[in-house]
DNA sequence: CTGTTAGCGCATTCAG
DNA sequence: CTGAATGCGCTAACAG
C-alpha cells in the first residue's frame, strides 16, 4: 500500500539508511547513487513519513500555538507573523483557539505537548498559577507572545500595554486636554483592560487631573459598546473635551457616537485609542491611535523559540517591543 | 528522563497492554486494575506520546488547513469555524498560509501529507491541474473550502459568488438604478475577481443595461483602492447612481470618495457590497451588504472532513451556502 | 562512502 | 479481563 522507505532502498539497491541519508541532504553519499535513489524514489512516489522520523529523532519540526482567537484581527495578525518565521524555520504550527479560558488553555497545552512539539507560544489571558505548573511539565521551551507574565519566570515577548496608555492620555495633556473620560475594556482582562486603565490613571494623576471612577466606563471591546458608553459622557454636564479608548473599534463607535449628536471630531471632542487597527484608516476623520506591532511579536517571539529550541543561548529573553503614537485627525489641540 | 507506557506498567504491576487499554479507555479492564494504572500514571507524570500512537494506529488526529491569510479578517473567520468543529471532533489543525500562490499551495499540501495528516482543508485561488495532481497523491480525504474547483472533481463547500454579485446588483436594479458602476477585484481571481465581474455583467445584460469596460474598475481589494475607483466615476459626466463593489473595504472608500466630494449616500448615490464584514455596521451609513456566511462554510467543511475520515457515504461532497443580503443604508429607491 | 543493527513509544493481534 | 509478541517507518550510532 504505502511505499516506505524500505521499498525505496530495494528498488535503488541499497541500504535504507542510504536512502535515509539521501531524503536528509546527508552530504556523504556518492552523487551517483544518491541519483539512483532519486530516481526510485520519483518512481515508487515515495513520499518520506514525518510521524516516523519524529518517533526516530524526537523531532517533529512542528510547534504549538494557543491563541484566544484566531478571528480576532489583533491575534490573527500575531498568528501571521509566527507562522511566516515559522516557515522560514521549517517549522509548522498547529494552532489552538483558547478563548482566554483557563480551563481551555491548560487542556490544549497539554494536547499540544502530547503531540510532541519542539515548542510552545502561548497567548492568552492571565497567567496563573495552574498555568505555569502545566509549563514545568514541559521538556520544551516554551515563550509568551502578548500577554503577561505576573512572575515574570517566562521568556516572553509582548508591549507595555500601561506604557502605550500612558503616552496616549499623556498627549491628551500635553495638547492641554483636562477632562478626559476613558472607554476601558474589561477591568479583569490584564493586558487590554487592567493595564491600560492603569496607564490612564497614572497619566491623569500625575499631571492633577481628575481620573475618579465617573471618568471611565467599561465597554466589551465593541463599536456597540464604545457608542453606548460615549452616550454616558455625552450625557455629563461637564463634558470631557477628549475620550482615551481602549480599543480602535470602541473608538469609532465613540465618534460615531459624537457625530450623532450633531457635535464634532476633534473640533469638540478629541479621540485616540489603542490598537491601529486597519479600520483607524477607514473612518472619518481618520482616527490617531496608539500602533501595537502585533506582526512583530509574533515574529520576534517565533524567532526567540526557535533559538530555544536550538538550545542556543540566549542573551535575554524577556522583550517588550516599542509602541508608537500614529497622529491622524482626531486629537486637536486645546486652546 | 521521559516516562513511557512501560514506565506506567511496571510502575502499575500489569503490562503495557493494559496500560494502553485504559489510557485508550477500553472498557475491558477491571476497575480496579483501571484504577492502579491511574494512580501509577499519575504518580509518575505519564503523558502519552501521540507521535508513537499515530506511527502505531496509523491516525494522528490531526488536519491539515491550507489557506491564503489568516490575517484576512474573511479567512480568519472560515478558519474559527473550523478550528472549532475539528476541536469538537477532537481533531487539532496544522494552519499553513500560502498566499494563494500555486507553488507554496503544492508545497504545503505535501509536507501536510508527509505529517500524516488524516485528512486536508484546502483554501486557495485557482485549483489548477497540478493541485489536482497533487490531491490524487493523497491517500487521505481533501476538501475543498470556500474555493472553486473548475473541474468539480472534488468535495467542495462554498457559496455561489456569482449569484451573490448577481443579486447585489439585481437589487440596485429593482431599485430603479440603469446607471451603476462596478469596483471590481483582480479579474484573475476566480472567486473574488472574476466570478462577481460575471454576476455583475449577467445582472446588467439580463436587464438590458450597459455593463462595458467604462463600467467597471478594478481595485485590489483594499480601502485606498476603492478610493480610487470612485474618484474615477465621480469624474465621468454621465455618474453611476449606483455602485457594485467586490469588497466592503472597497466599498466604505467609496463612500469615503462620494462624501469627499460633498456628495450623498445613498441620496445622491447608492452603494452595496459583498462580505457583510463587521466593519459594514461600522460605516456611516452603514453598508448594505451581500451575507456570506464564512464561519458555516468553515464549519460545514469541517464537518465534512469528519464524515469522509470516518468513511461514512456521505450522500453529497458539494455544499453551496446560501448567501443573503443585508439591507443596511447605503441604498436608495430611484423615483 | 555504505550497510547492519537497534530502538523510538505505542496499538494491536493473538493467546490464555 | 490480561499479557506477550510484533511491527508501524524511520534515524542513529557503529562498523566496515
Amino acid at each position: 500500500m504505502t511505499v516506505t522507505i524500505y521499498d525505496v532502498a530495494r528498488e535503488a539497491g541499497v541500504s535504507m539508511a542510504t536512502v535515509s541519508r539521501v531524503v536528509n541532504n546527508n552530504p556523504n553519499v556518492k552523487p551517483q547513487t544518491r541519483k539512483k535513489v532519486f530516481e526510485a524514489i520519483e518512481r515508487l512516489g515515495y513520499r518520506p513519513n514525518a510521524v516516523a522520523r519524529g518517533l526516530a529523532s524526537k523531532k517533529t519540526t512542528t510547534v504549538g500555538v494557543v491563541i484566544p482567537d484566531i478571528s480576532n484581527a489583533t491575534y490573527a495578525e500575531v498568528a501571521r507573523g509566527i507562522e511566516d518565521i515559522a516557515n522560514m524555520y521549517h517549522y509548522n504550527i498547529i494552532l489552538c483557539n483558547a478563548d482566554k479560558k483557563k480551563e481551555k488553555e491548560i487542556r490544549v497545552i497539554n494536547t499540544l505537548l502530547e503531540k510532541q512539539v519542539d515548542g510552545l507560544l502561548f497567548m492568552g489571558g492571565t497567567v496563573t498559577e495552574e498555568h505555569i505548573q502545566a509549563f514545568k511539565t514541559s521538556s520544551v521551551p516554551i515563550v509568551l507572545c502578548a500577554t503577561a507574565d505576573e512572575n515574570n519566570t517566562m521568556p516572553a515577548v509582548d508591549i507595555d500595554h500601561e506604557k502605550a496608555a500612558f503616552d496616549a492620555v499623556q498627549m491628551l495633556i500635553d495638547n492641554g486636554h483636562r477632562r478626559i473620560g476613558m472607554i476601558s475594556g474589561t477591568l479583569q482582562d490584564p493586558a487590554l483592560g487592567y493595564a491600560r486603565y492603569h496607564g490612564y490613571k497614572n497619566a491623569m494623576e500625575q499631571a492633577g487631573l481628575p481620573a475618579g471612577d465617573e471618568w471611565v466606563r467599561a465597554g466589551n471591546y465593541r463599536y456597540e459598546s464604545g457608542i453606548e458608553a460615549m452616550k454616558y459622557f455625552l450625557s455629563l454636564k461637564e463634558r470631557p473635551t477628549a475620550i482615551f479608548s481602549a480599543t480602535d473599534e470602541m473608538a469609532i463607535g465613540a465618534i460615531h457616537a459624537i457625530q450623532d449628536e450633531g457635535l464634532r471630531v476633534p473640533d469638540d471632542i478629541s479621540v485616540i485609542s489603542v490598537d491601529n487597527s486597519r479600520m483607524a484608516s477607514m473612518v472619518r476623520p481618520q482616527l490617531t491611535a496608539v500602533a501595537q506591532p502585533m506582526y512583530d511579536i509574533g515574529a520576534v517571539s517565533m524567532r526567540l523559540l526557535t533559538k530555544l529550541m536550538d538550545k542556543e543561548s540566549v542573551e535575554q529573553a524577556k522583550f517588550t517591543l516599542p509602541h508608537e503614537i500614529i497622529q491622524r485627525k482626531t486629537v486637536a489641540q486645546l486652546s
